[in-house]
DNA sequence: TATGAATGAGTATTCATTCAT
DNA sequence: TATGAATGAATACTCATTCAT
């Protein structure tokens, strides 16, 4: 019996996600207004009403799907991160990982980009209590390897520690910006050296 | 009569601006799908039915408006930008006058790091056939730039051109986001100096 | 001009009736749940956004019709007892008047039978806030006629005035609700003195 | 083997009873439409499918609901009256046969009270095959009892029964409406008196 | 037999657009 | 020309019912 209660409760987690999926690339592809609910629920082979058997409306189902990638992605990326001690190399793992990250992710980098600043993501709880945190998150961590690129002289030490966070993170996304509206004159990928290089040309301190 | 008509003529341009500015305050303030033709209407203090002798449409209405404002920046930035010849002063000066427009043109700022690159702006023939080559004009003139620094032995020799142009614009619209989303730990004036420095330190050839 | 904004208004108003009687007419065939939106606006010869400029929405519709009959029912019923001053002629004057009420807003007299103790009236503030104090007016009318009965000697003066107030309307609303459910067994108007009768042979001092 | 179905059969009728009980609460707390099938079955600790194992769909569950409780109202209504037979007396102990009833069965008389003159109630075969022909058992009895009461002499021979039938049950009715509904100005059971002597002193011959 | 996840028809509400005045 | 009342297509959400396990 326990046996039979696990397989439907991982068939509940699964269906859930088949959801999650579906509405993702939906999302990305028309954006939240355009989207309907049969419109996600077709692409995800269920009814209407079991949907909402899973989300209480499509605002909430909007809301999870950013919450859940946001955190994989805080996860990813502090977990690369702390995978070295040099703060050059996590500097260079945290773009690197930018990079690993939006290929994985890809719907949702394009849903991300899309509604980054769109109402829905600016207005709401979601930017101020669900993303913006996570975000914190890694800012600090960043900020920090900034603090201590400076005190063991990697670093120049007239930089400020936060700007450079917010400079570096901008720079990563700016690249990926532009590589989904000009597909063709950039490919995010091949920027990394461009990227690495400008950026550390610009902090470090011997050159 | 003529004098009349010239009246009318130019009350009739009055009542368009004035209508497309009240678009830009309520554009900004709520996006594009919460923004209502009554609300821009009542706004701008005229009935629905004016607005539509106007403009055929909500959503022309609103590719006018992001229309005008591009091609006035265009102008302004390019204004701006010919009035230096040295390489290094026109990139400064790219820099302060995205600022002052960013605070001359507020609620367009807004507007614009809202939809940048929400569904309307990415999928419609308005980033494709009006902004982007508006855009394209001013990363045109800023990749020559780049390239005349580098042949005047400015800038160093293995910066590629187009990426600094992208890298530049990006960095300067992500202080502006940041400006905006977290608004107590940025200001984006301020930062002028750091985004100068770290740029020309990152590219400039001798430091 | 005043000519102009004053036909409109009256125009406006006008339509509001309009929708607020076919509404009614609706309401009273099929009940509130069964009543779509659609049903009340092509009953009324309008399209379903018309509806909902006069209106927020289905359930404030029906609690302004409601709440628009309970005035004028009050207000009628109150105008007929003022005319006389002899309590038993007031008594009679009430019950004839539910009569010509009954008959001249039969289709609200249907509708307040069937919703009169449904979800809808009792539980909101349909009923606490709008009709029940419209009735404790008439009821306190009555319960005071009894007073005054009683001490004219006209009435016994053992009854408990209240109470016969509760009587004498529910002894009214019942011959109504069975002449709605049993409408071959019994008219409600020809029981005008089967009523008068009963209630007065109950009440009066000496018969 | 006949144990095991007997006692089968009775666990099935007894799940019937508790499924009924449940909707019996519901229904009277929340009304016909807004009361859901999962409602239904939570309140009974089975799930909605066991539901309609015992019934074809939810407008049968409230009709059998229904039909439940009006068997049960006449059985004991006319059980209590054939204890009696001076007139008077079948008349009192209707009285307050109904008043017990109201105690024994507050949910269903709250659920009636609120449904009597709904749609579900006077539009479907409900109250024209179910209930109307067991209300009219009841009132078939009563107008004989007032028949046996002229002709005893012990009834004023100017009332005609079937009316006072009507009254004297409306009168009951009313006065438990309106401890439902004014429940701090009236407690039904407090006014058995004053209706017993109303209706008698309207009725009786000599007073 | 009992379960409860899945279904999808049905409905209230919104809002861009039209057009008679 | 300017108005704003009227329109009705579009869409999120509900819930009675089914059926595979």
């Amino acid at each position: 019996m326990p046996e039979t209660s696990n397989r439907k409760e991982r068939e509940k987690i699964q269906h859930r996600n088949e959801i999650l999926d579906a509405a993702e690339e939906v999302f990305a592809e028309k954006g939240f207004h355009r989207t309907t609910v049969e419109d996600i629920a077709s692409r995800a082979e269920f009814a209407v009403g079991t949907l909402y058997k899973f989300f209480p409306g499509k605002e909430e189902l909007y809301q999870k799907l950013i919450e859940m990638r946001c955190v994989q992605l805080r996860d990813e990326v502090l977990a690369a991160m702390d995978k070295h001690s040099d703060p050059g190399a996590i500097i260079k793992s945290f773009i690197d990982t930018k990079i690993q990250l939006f290929k994985k992710y890809y719907s949702f980098a394009r849903l991300y980009t899309r509604e980054r600043l769109g109402d829905r993501f600016t207005d709401s709880d979601l930017w101020w209590k669900i993303a913006a945190p996570l975000f914190d998150e890694v800012y600090t961590r960043l900020e920090q390897v900034f603090k201590e690129g400076i005190e063991q002289g990697l670093f120049r030490d007239d930089i400020i520690p936060w700007d450079m966070t917010i400079a570096l993170d901008n720079l990563t996304d700016g690249f990926m910006f532009q590589s989904l509206m000009f597909p063709d004159k950039l490919s995010f990928e091949s920027k990394f050296e461009t990227m690495v290089r400008l950026f550390f040309d610009g902090v470090s301190k011997n050159k």
